[in-house]
DNA sequence: AATGAATGAGGATTCATTCAT
DNA sequence: TATGAATGAATCCTCATTCAT
């Protein structure tokens, strides 16, 4: 699959990728990734930034347009690894099925957010802030196009399956780790298992025989 | 079911039933949810309030004893309404089942989002606020509970049915709403629907066979 | 020694000395001391009295122009009281000299503050407070000349002594209690000593003989 | 004796020492200065410190972490001054003894009071202000003890003159400015003259023969 | 006489963002 | 490119006091 690339960021203004100042942004993006993770994203103000990255305020200005643009810098870091991962697991399959591919799915968004906790805080706690949560819908959509894609091209689904059953499924993934991430930094266990196994139920509704009881990959 | 009552705002500072200042409780409570209506929960600020509810700024604390109050009073006002009409659709119910309870329930839901579009909008789109996330948590657990309890002494679904399943119906459901008010002000009617199936597909794994058939209410 | 009588208050507002009127007067006096004893002057509130008090907020109004004098009526009742105790400790004295009659005078003072702690934290913490300032002033300055007269007409000082060397030993006297009663509740003994004889040691610049060796009450 | 230093307000934001800031620092605090000399310590605010510097409000907090701090630094910047003169009188001194010593220490206080009647101001009618008294309590300690030792060098006083009797002559001597400058900004000179006598008095208890007589500096 | 209700006037502090250098 | 400095605009909340009833 594909990772889900959002230019916005680097348009309101250019962030170098390479070089010296590539390493200033790492510093900013680190800094606000520690702060949310230590304080909640409430506490993402650009001189707590500022100071944790040690750089004057004004600095963070100079590699983004604005508060908003760091936090997506971070969530399209971040979510390059995620699709990374969801396409590794994926390609390591040796047989397909709706559930196999629902479960891998969902099993490598936890793998990332085991990894990443600021990522974690960010994307699951963090859907206040609008920029952060527009990414997100923006890439559940193109992440559910892809799936979907995915499932077509291997006979899983059948081939009327409307998009937006795709989506919900994704959506719905997403607000499961919403849940079960709210309190528990890991996670929690039951709400994770379970729903996996609701998503599952759902999109076997639209499984062929072959997205039941699964193919060779 | 019981209506699930929070007394936190009436003792942080009585709040009048009754009389003049009943009214003006009222209008703050109205000019608030348009607020939160019109420009979103970030709006809500003491000087916008009070400003459309032409009142001072300081009477809104004649009544209230801080911001979360105010939001968490229309919570209480309109989530009673929610218990009621919940109540009074089971109750016309002539044939129970998961998916019956389970349906009934969630457009009941809808029914009244409908109605009160400002509730809609704190409750479904105003999650960021911890004074409003909390009750809501809670809401939703005693919800939960309520109809686990409802459900089982019909033989609906197993006697060993955990609760976290009916928590995690509810939650999902709750979520289910969030996403398909968030864009379209009546909810996206398809995300509705297969939110509603999708939730009946994962309780429908611990009903009885009459809990998936149905018996007369 | 005449009490020292400060009508101001009963001028603002007056003031009922009988009746149901009377205890409620009391209650707010009462209600008032208890708070500038617990948390400090800056505690006290029209607020803090009225619900300590257990009556509306204007209430308070009905018996005090404002809340000063509050502050300042129980100054004047407390105070009353440390005349009466100056008086009798004085009366009660069989040998006289400027020592003994400071140092009576001075004991009285701490024996009234140990039995009136909350009138010690307004009148030694609160002065802050303009009203309990200029009552203290002017408070002050009563008690000097009483203390002068009592003085002269028993020969412990030179006749030609000034009035504002009483004025200053008084004055002195209760700078030495507000520092003695800054940390301790009860005074720190050796500062009360030590400023005991400060003032004795002071005064005796301008005492007769008489003054000095004792006289016979 | 060595200066006084606090650094706990250039600690709880820099305060820049050179440059344009210096001088906006300093505007602050003339500002500040001036308000309370002419209004009293409750007369400033925030707002008022930044109407009459000219600047806005939150400029105040680019050098200073808060209100508090706009005090302390005014009370450390001329506190200093005060410590510079009282060596620098002590220093010109050909003859000492315990009356020398307390004498040209009160008077040079009083001629930093006549120079500084911001500070004055802010020194003895402020004390109300917690920052304020802390400060200078913890001045007079450190002042009371360099005294001492002073003193004890030069066989002023006995060896074993408890540290507490020095204290307690320090913050009398503080007590009888306060008094003197309560109501007369250049103090009242019979009170400065008797306060001086007094403190000398008591702490003459305390001196040794040549403390009392006087030795070549 | 008693009081529920109403409010004007502040008060401290925070923050994202922009410039001049 | 980098940044120290500056600030406009808010934010929540408190309090003494006054009326109408």
């Amino acid at each position: 699959m594909a990772p889900v690339t959002n230019d916005e960021t680097a348009v309101r203004r250019r962030i170098p990728t390479q070089g010296r100042s590539r390493a200033r942004v790492e510093r900013i993006l680190d800094a606000a990734s520690q702060i949310v993770l230590a304080d909640g994203i409430e506490a993402l103000t650009t001189r707590t930034v500022a100071d944790v990255a040690a750089m004057p305020v004004a600095s963070i200005y100079q590699y983004f347009s604005d508060k908003d643009a760091v936090l997506l810098a971070i969530c399209e870091r971040d979510m390059a690894e995620m699709d990374e991962q969801v396409a590794a697991d994926l390609g390591r399959l040796t047989r397909l099925s709706v559930r196999s591919v629902v479960e891998t799915t969902m099993r490598a968004y936890v793998t990332v957010y085991h990894r990443r906790p600021a990522f974690m805080q960010i994307w699951l706690r963090g859907r206040t802030n609008n920029a952060v949560n527009d990414y997100g819908r923006r890439h559940n959509q193109r992440t559910a196009a892809d799936l979907l894609a995915f499932a077509r091209e291997r006979d899983l689904v059948t081939p009327d399956t409307p998009a937006a059953v795709a989506e919900l499924g994704v959506e719905i993934g997403d607000r499961v780790f919403q849940l079960a991430f709210e309190k528990e930094v890991r996670g929690e266990p039951f709400l994770i298992e379970e729903g996996i196994e609701m998503v599952v139920a759902y999109l076997e509704r639209h499984a062929t025989p072959a997205g039941l009881e699964g193919v060779p990959a």
